[in-house]
DNA sequence: GTCCGGAACT
DNA sequence: AGTTCAGGAC
């Protein structure tokens, strides 16, 4: 039924079942960070400047990245924190933007809509964690700069946590008027982690959003990034997420919001493939490029919450329901996955597959 | 490749 | 008890 982005979503990829929260323990609220707010941020890996050619993304609305980074105060080290940019997304940026008179840069796989409507149609008779929603969702009500905040926060405390639990710490952090980056900034980082626990890894999370809390404040003022790679600059935030942030907090595509359902799933449809090659893709970034090579435009959006659906449902990791899926006839992958128990065995012998 | 912090499988 | 899963940092 509906789909909306999704989300960064529960990226669960367990089925459904509900049993995740669990008092919190004082061992977790530590208090050994609240000193620390505003520690000086270590140099991080240098930019590596594959300085060649100018990079131009996004023209308009993004904002210069290095130049504007450099020489501010205290989020300097950010500008260099990673490497915007690796020649494939590059690649696959530009590619975005001329899709419509490229219209496929590819060859789009046989019978990739059939597939698709299948899916679809899969999709709707089954309910999957999905559509319970995430980070579009968050802060809904609240003015756009605000939202767009919210929408960033419940992007990065999604990952790895269900849904309820999300916005449940979305939740109390706005009773806590703590869904703007003039207060996270102020709020001691313990607070915060207390406050968004039990997300996943809600330690590294509340250090991440104290830092982008402040970069927000200096360097957008106070509003998010709005372009992919300064998105990508903020810590925590990944390719997964900054363009889930930009479907969702800019309405703006630039490219596929591709986690580890739509890179398991296009793989085992065949729709992807290493450059040159037949073989699978290795990483969700390549599959990302590889699917934008062929995936018309008009697709990309709606392309993540309807494969992570299925991916939550049927076409799971472990032990793929094929049986109960209606496009193996076009599928690659079908019933070649069958999890016999000794996995272990099975595995080292089949070590490459179709 | 390991870590993070835990849930949910086998 | 051991393994798998998931996004990102390092």
């Amino acid at each position: 039924m509906n789909r909306q982005i999704h989300g960064a979503v529960s990226s669960s990829s367990k089925p459904i079942s509900s049993k995740t929260q669990r008092p919190l323990s004082d061992s977790n609220s530590a208090n050994g960070a609240s000193g620390s707010v505003t520690r000086v941020y270590t140099r991080k890996k240098r930019l590596k400047q594959e300085a060649s050619e100018p990079l131009e993304i996004n023209p308009g609305k993004g904002v210069n990245t290095h130049k504007q980074l450099r020489g501010l105060p205290d989020i300097e080290d950010f500008a260099y924190k990673k490497t915007i940019g690796s020649p494939s997304s590059r690649r696959s940026t530009e590619t975005s933007i001329t899709v419509t008179s490229v219209k496929t840069a590819g060859n789009p796989p046989e019978n990739w809509v059939k597939v698709l409507e299948g899916i679809r149609q899969m999709r709707s008779s089954e309910d999957a964690p999905v559509d319970s929603m995430g980070c579009d969702k968050a802060g809904s009500f609240l003015p756009p700069t605000e939202r767009r905040f919210a929408v960033l926060l419940g992007a990065l405390l999604s990952s790895q946590t269900k849904d309820q639990v999300n916005n449940a710490a979305i939740h109390r952090l706005h009773q806590n008027s703590l869904l703007t980056p003039e207060a996270v900034d102020k709020a001691d980082e313990s607070t915060i982690r207390e406050l968004i626990y039990p997300v996943g890894f809600y330690t590294r999370k509340a250090t991440y959003m104290k830092k982008i809390a402040r970069i927000c404040l200096v360097k957008y003022n106070g509003d998010i990034p709005s372009s992919l790679d300064d998105l990508l600059s903020l810590p925590g935030i990944g390719p997964k997420m900054a363009h889930l942030i930009l479907h969702i907090a800019w309405n703006d595509v630039q490219g596929i919001c591709v986690d580890t359902h739509v890179h398991r799933i296009c793989n085992r449809l065949g729709w992807v493939s290493r450059p040159g090659t037949k073989q699978k893709t290795t990483s969700p970034e390549e599959t990302r490029v590889a699917l934008q090579q062929w995936l018309p435009k008009e697709e990309w959006v709606a392309i993540n919450p309807l494969l992570v659906g299925f991916g939550q449902t049927i076409c799971t990791p472990l032990r793929p329901r094929c049986e109960a899926c209606s496009v193996t006839k076009l599928c690659p992958a079908a019933f070649k996955e069958t999890s016999s128990p000794s996995s272990k065995l099975k595995k080292s012998n089949r070590s490459k597959e179709p």
